[in-house]
DNA sequence: GTACTTTTTTAGACTAGCCTAAATATTTTT
DNA sequence: AAAAATATTTAGGCTAGTCTAAAAAAGTAC
């Protein structure tokens, strides 16, 4: 039980946050270095770095030129930070009326604060929510995932009515479409046409006017099937 | 109007707290490399180190061995962090839970979070409060602080009745000291003689039995003679 | 399987923020 | 006002985390 207390800079929690982020985004094998460039906008060298030091910190499983994995000491820090991320954004929502597009920014500056007791007192004082503002299960004090049958609207390609669980893509400008074109957590998508071509969804939401989805808005939005 | 939005570092923000409530504490002249040093347990020389990038930034105004104070620029710097420091205090016990001798750590850490969105909304949310848990005044979204008569104490060496309106050493351990001795925020306090050898204050608190401050408690207790 | 392209790593350099050791100012003592 | 003590600054070095440029590995094409 010792280096229980390793101390993991602010930078590493980002690292690790990413690495875990873009792993369950496309679950097949590990995260590359380019990914993590693309993601941090820096340089595939700074990622080689970093990944190096997290590597030596038991943090995450690397090989040379073979993409990195998280350990799972390294899997029990993102799911740390994450239940913090999702538990301040249902904070920030919820107490301090922030709409739901406004959230994030604060909220990844939020979820670096480094206190057990805080969190779990936050927790309680929120209700023990299970769900974050955008549709995310928020893990339990033991790292538990609460795990929801929701996939991309995009995997499904069939017609039929779905249900709006959540959302994959969390920025500012996706989140404001979606307001914009009226969808919210829990309304009712019914896919009426696909389109073979160019993957145009015609969807009416709640059964009210028709609207079309691009195939960018069906990849990034999480549905369940409509029982 | 430019350079409004000048990025100033965690520990830059640290240093012109530090300035500021030194500067506040012996309010004589400016804050000398060495107390900064001491202040923060580092050597001198990182102290010059910062303090020419504070004045490269027009945040200070510093000239070599004559010690330091902060600008305009500075001050309201000083004070905004302060504004949020002492919000989060009120927040962390008041919804929260926390005892007052635990929210300090946390707040140290909640007072660099950057949205004067999210300052504005907590403000709101905790009902505008004008005072923080330990007495301390909070200021307001321009700036302005609710002053108080209130003083050390040690200053005013006279026997007679005060009440204890705050304090000025945040430690955990003086926290907890006080509160050992059953001292809380408006508790009167009764100075029945002052030892001239030792400065021990022989007191009672709001009448009860004597008890005995050391002129480290006298020296870090807030007080308004009571009329 | 050799050549071309892409990805990743290495090498070396930069900044912020800290350090130690030595030099220089200032203050205090005498 | 000179000597001693203390405070402060300079010089040079270290680490984390970034960068550029170049080298090496992996993947793709013919």
């Amino acid at each position: 039980m010792l280096f229980l207390y390793m101390q993991i800079s602010l930078t590493e929690e980002n690292y690790i946050k990413a690495i875990y982020s873009l792993s369950v985004k496309d679950s097949s094998e590990g995260v590359s270095t380019n990914e993590l460039s693309n993601y941090f906008n820096n340089k595939a060298a700074s990622v080689t770095d970093m990944l190096k030091r997290l590597a030596d910190k038991k943090l995450i499983n690397y090989q040379k030129y073979k993409g990195v994995e998280l350990t799972s000491k390294g899997l029990k820090v993102a799911i740390k930070i994450v239940r913090k991320h999702r538990l301040w954004e249902v904070f920030l929502l919820e107490k301090l009326n922030f709409k739901w597009d406004e959230v994030h920014d604060i909220a990844e500056q939020l979820e670096h604060i480094q206190s057990d007791e805080l969190i779990q007192r936050l927790d309680k004082f929120l209700g023990e929510p299970k769900f974050d503002p955008h549709g995310d299960p928020i893990p339990d004090s033991n790292g538990q995932i609460n795990s929801i049958k929701a996939k991309p609207l995009i995997q499904f390609s069939k017609k039929g009515n779905y249900i709006l669980m959540g959302v994959c893509e969390h920025s500012k400008e996706f989140l404001q479409h979606l307001t914009q074109i009226g969808l919210k957590i829990g309304d009712i998508i019914k896919v009426e046409e696909i389109n073979s071509f160019d993957h145009l969804y015609k969807v009416k939401i709640n059964s009210k006017q028709t609207q079309f989805f691009s195939s960018k808005v069906a990849s990034n939005i999480l549905v369940e099937v409509k029982k």
